[in-house]
DNA sequence: AAAGAGGACAACCGCGAAACG
DNA sequence: ACGTTTCGCGGTTGTCCTCTT
């Protein structure tokens, strides 16, 4: 006996999600909060599978998600990061507020893993590169070879070819390019740099950065808040989205608050302050 | 300017784990 | 304790965009 799929994918639509299916599932969701994700679709009235649906608000709807590139020091922790926890990419992801797993992997796999090849870190083992094989192929076979390194050279090694011995020849030529050593690369998670944190992500506000600055309240926790948000007591949401008496008393504890904009969703159904 | 190639990213799929009855 | 349902994760695919020829 298999198992039951997760929704009945008859009439289901795929593909890109439009504007007004976000909007139906962002006011599903602010309405009723987080519920069983297989009844969302019904009750918001979406042809989407729940699966779908839950992707797509943890993904990009959730007003907690940072979008845009990583910054320098955001990507260093993933490097550092990967290296500890290899491809477990949520927990990875639960180190970098509002960033998501799915972020942190596509990342990685488009931009992290060519960066690290060319400065001849195995992505994989993040140990240096071996130098590429020397004896230089058969002239008949020579066309041949070329095409395994076209093709594999600059894709995603199969996991089930672990080991790195497997791999390690057909990667990039690093004949020209110093060989940096781990250590070199790999950062302390717990300091960060002042000049990266404040690079690229700084001009922007971000629900988080503003989760992680209520500190006045006692025993704040932004993860704690972002729960507390769905539930029924806590009108935290409705702050964030745009209540001026919530944020009138709010400031009334602390005015810096006032620093603040407040969040709004746009007429795009994106998030904004 | 048009076509093809390659890159980037959003979304899907299948599996395992956790929760529930 | 066991079967079923639901959720979450990681790998993979599909589509759109940009660059190159």
């Amino acid at each position: 006996m298999g198992r039951q799929p997760c929704c009945d994918k008859v009439g289901l639509k795929k593909g890109p999600w439009t504007a007004e299916e976000d909007r139906k599932l962002i006011n599903f969701i602010i309405t009723n909060g987080q519920c069983c994700w297989r009844a969302v679709p019904k009750l918001a009235g979406l042809l989407r599978c729940g699966k779908s649906c839950r992707l797509r608000w943890t993904n990009y709807l959730r007003p907690d998600v940072k979008r845009g590139l990583l910054s320098e020091y955001e990507e260093k922790m993933v490097i550092d990061l990967h290296a500890q926890l290899g491809n477990r990419w949520s927990k990875i992801a639960s180190h970098l507020p509002g960033r998501t797993d799915n972020e942190i992997k596509n990342h990685w796999n488009t931009h992290v893993k060519k960066k690290l090849r060319k400065m001849g870190i195995d992505p994989l083992t993040h140990k240096p590169l071996p130098p590429p094989a020397v004896e230089p192929p058969q002239p008949e076979e020579a066309d041949k070879v070329e095409e395994v390194i076209d093709s594999e050279g600059s894709e995603i090694v199969d996991s089930s070819k672990s080991d790195p011995t497997e791999i390690v020849n057909n990667d990039f030529c690093i004949d020209e390019i110093p060989v940096m050593e781990p250590h070199e690369i790999l950062l302390s998670c717990d300091e960060p740099t002042p000049s990266s944190s404040s690079s690229s992500s700084s001009s922007l506000y971000s629900p988080t950065k503003v989760l992680e600055e209520l500190h006045f309240l006692p025993s704040f926790d932004s993860e704690i808040m972002m729960d507390s948000m769905w539930s029924d007591d806590f009108g935290g949401l409705e702050l964030l989205i745009n209540d001026g008496d919530q944020r009138d008393y709010a400031t009334s504890f602390e005015p810096s608050l006032l620093q603040y904009p407040v969040m709004v969703m746009d007429e795009d159904y994106s998030w904004n302050f």
